[in-house]
DNA sequence: CCGGATCCTAAGGGATACTG
DNA sequence: CAGTATCCCTTAGGATCCGG
């Protein structure tokens, strides 16, 4: 997949950095405000935390969000969307907006055939 | 993925139906209007004949677009969307916007160690 | 409490060859 | 021209165990 040649255009830009669904669904839940990794999982359910710290780890790097870690015990640790994670709002609430909208149809891989 | 269980939100519906990059890709091209699967591959530089297949029965199924097949010699094809694949356009405008917008670094993999 | 390490599965995607 | 069939690779993601 990422060893394909995608077209240079903003939204191949996107999709780099959204890999995966449980990508997009953590930024949607940071852009309530910072949350710990154990709210993060609480928020997702059925995320693993593998899952989890790798695409938190990965939008570290790509400057999406900021880790800050508390040296305490028991260990805090707290993730932050930076200014450039937060303009992804738009994003997520014209996805929100469409799918919010679609008919089940749409989203349920079910080969069903509409009666006509 | 199939046996993940994903939050039941708007944004999880959308990333159930772009499951890949180049499903988002496709619908992207076809808000330019109808075109044909020769024109498909032409505007979509590096994808196989089997992925373009693959997702565009995909969406034909579940009413993101319509195709239409002219029996004549050549065959002719003609992929177009619907109503309901139309209203993406806001989503990707946003995906755009900020894939426009982001730094280089955000969509480039930062490798912290590179072997080689 | 926050993960890293390891092993595993599933699905997207590419290459090639072939057909209506 | 517009696919289909087959094989293979890559990667997101899950499960489990273990360390800080």
């Amino acid at each position: 997949m990422s060893s394909t040649e995608l077209p240079e255009c903003g939204v191949a830009r996107f999709l780099m950095l959204c890999s995966g669904p449980w990508a997009t669904l953590i930024v949607r839940e940071l852009l309530h405000g910072p949350q710990r990794f154990g709210e993060l999982r609480e928020a997702l359910p059925g995320v693993s935390a593998h899952t989890l710290t790798s695409r938190l780890r990965s939008f570290e790097e790509r400057g999406i969000l900021t880790r800050t870690a508390y040296a305490e015990i028991p260990p805090r640790v707290v993730y932050e969307l930076t200014e450039l994670g937060r303009e992804l709002r738009p994003v997520l609430d014209a996805m929100n907006a469409w799918g919010s909208a679609a008919p089940a149809s749409a989203f349920t891989a079910a080969k069903v055939t509409a009666p006509r």
